[in-house]
DNA sequence: GTGAAAGCGCTAACAT
DNA sequence: ATGTTAGCGCTTTCAC
């Protein structure tokens, strides 16, 4: 932070405060001979605009806020969360706009934050890990700050939405064991309070008509594990397992060869969100991508459009697809 | 529209903003009783101060930053990250700091990031994958910004610095592997720019003696790949090969088995930074873990301790512990 | 223990 | 096209 200020400038320059603003702004038509004198002045003092009282006198803090409200443990197994970041900041950065980051554990914590984002830190917050009839969405409502949605919300929005189709990729996964003779397709799920969980486990139980052989797991490796051991010692246990993420998938079927079944011949096994190690695997496991970064790019972009005021409205980004490996024995 | 300020709280409590201030931030002595007056009424009026205006009266963002200047690609694939942020935050939690996230690529533009970080948005900056001679060192020296190194660093610095000791773990799996019998056994570094890299390639050639079997690759699955199909088209090809992350022991794995290799039989591999899937391969992989979160909590401090001006000082985190699996033979 | 007033460094009406 | 003048909302001397 240069003791150095826009006052000094101006005097170097030969001009006042408001047009070197304007200078840098470009906010007001200002002769093309001033304006290099300015630049001059402010290259040759190293100066350049402070962000906090330039954010105090236009109430934009040009910076937007991701609140991570989740478990340390799960953020650690996470593949989606930094491609996700990185597409953001990629879009942040045509407009010098900061992403402000935030690991809360608890509602209490998560609510301050999202309070003091909106004292001037953060114009706008991306929302991620959306729940069932999620608590945060009026709530940022009532706060006023802008807010975008990264994946689907259940119920009326008043915010922009980036969505992808969690249903597809499940059907397609059942049609292909189907045709491969399966019928017995087991799904272990995420929590089912989490809107992509639930649109997963409803795809897979619209495809099969029944959710006899659907569990709730908790994207964790050990629920994973245990879920899967329920399964296998059902009568009639499944030939199939669909798990919504990679971790849990990889799991079971740890699980399942240490119970002496081979895979894919015994039991043939699927992932989620195809983990970067998942196709080094052996046997390698067949799961669904689904770019991340280009979820960042959208959300960020949407973000930018409500903080200018912008209407609300939904983009699908569409690109999961399935990578079917030998887990399914492709 | 104007939102509720300290004038407006002022008023209610009948005190002026003098008092409210100190009522909140404890800087002065306040009666009981006013004290108790100006908190109604700021619950009252549901007021908070303005992080903006705050910033600009202390100049103090209350906020650190971190600079990621990586490949995205590179980023999205590292376990390291995520579990370090989480380790931060729960630090900065406690005193209402803000982290900013910023992700960029080139010099150039790390400059700009880091002089518009120093003007008034970061108090201070965390610096990771270090460098040998890193530019970074001394240019946030000269920008004066409050800094602390994670990881080690080579010169002289004028910066607080969280070290691990990367050498130890590389020499114990060589001498585990030796006693099995092992001679032949070769190590693909990270680039040997990074600190941490040549940290760990130099154990390796000092318990080796020689740096014949030593390669270097650059952390991701494709040049584990081609560098392991290097290796094994030696003459006197190794028996065993340490990475220097798990992605490319991964790959270096799959590729060898695809040769027809048998692991750990014919060719033990072992990684590092256990990559929360390596412990589900099959065969399982060695690895070491380096616990994240406990380095970005002691970075977290330092660096709060460094923008209070204290003196710099280097903790030494030593938590890398080997863990022995299948894939050495264990 | 509390009040009054002067900034912090910038932007944006309002003038000219 | 440029200058003048108020703020933005808080903290912090300096008085009392």
């Amino acid at each position: 932070m240069g003791r150095t200020t826009i006052a000094d400038v101006a005097r170097e320059a030969g001009v006042t405060k408001a047009t070197v603003s304007h200078a840098l702004s470009g906010n007001r038509p200002i002769s093309e001979e001033t304006r290099a004198k300015v630049l001059a002045a402010a290259r040759k003092l190293d100066w350049a605009p402070s962000q906090s009282a330039r954010a105090l006198a236009t109430r934009r803090a040009n910076a937007i806020a991701v609140v991570l409200a989740r478990d340390p443990q799960v953020i650690a197994n996470d593949s989606f969360f930094p491609a996700f970041i990185a597409g953001v900041e990629s879009v942040l950065a045509e407009t010098e706009t900061a992403l402000v980051l935030q690991v809360v554990q608890g509602r209490e914590a998560e609510e301050r934050a999202y309070r003091t984002l909106a004292r001037g830190r953060a114009d706008g917050a991306l929302l991620l890990d959306l729940r069932t009839d999620d608590w945060r969405v009026p709530f940022l409502d009532e706060l006023a700050l802008p807010t975008v949605l990264v994946g689907a919300y259940d119920q009326d929005s008043p915010f922009s939405c980036v969505r992808t189709d969690d249903a597809a990729p499940v059907r397609e996964l059942i049609a292909r064991l189907r045709a491969a003779g399966h019928t017995r397709i087991a799904h272990v799920s995420g929590p089912l309070d989490y809107v992509h969980s639930r649109a997963r486990a409803d795809a897979y139980i619209e495809a099969m008509g029944s959710d006899e052989l659907l569990r709730e797991g908790d994207f964790t490796a050990a629920s994973g594990r245990d879920v899967t051991e329920e399964l296998l010692a059902l009568p009639d246990r499944p030939t199939a397992i669909l798990y919504s993420n990679d971790t849990m998938a990889i799991a079971g079927l740890s699980l399942a060869r240490s119970r002496g079944l081979a895979i894919p011949h015994d039991l043939a096994i699927s992932g989620f969100d195809d983990d970067h190690l998942s196709a080094h695997l052996s046997p390698a496991l067949t799961s669904v991508s689904s770019d991340p970064a280009a979820r960042g790019r959208a959300a960020a972009r949407l973000l930018q459009e409500s903080i200018l005021g912008a209407e609300p409205r939904t983009e699908i980004v569409d690109v999961n697809v399935v990578h079917f490996r030998e887990s399914t024995g492709s």
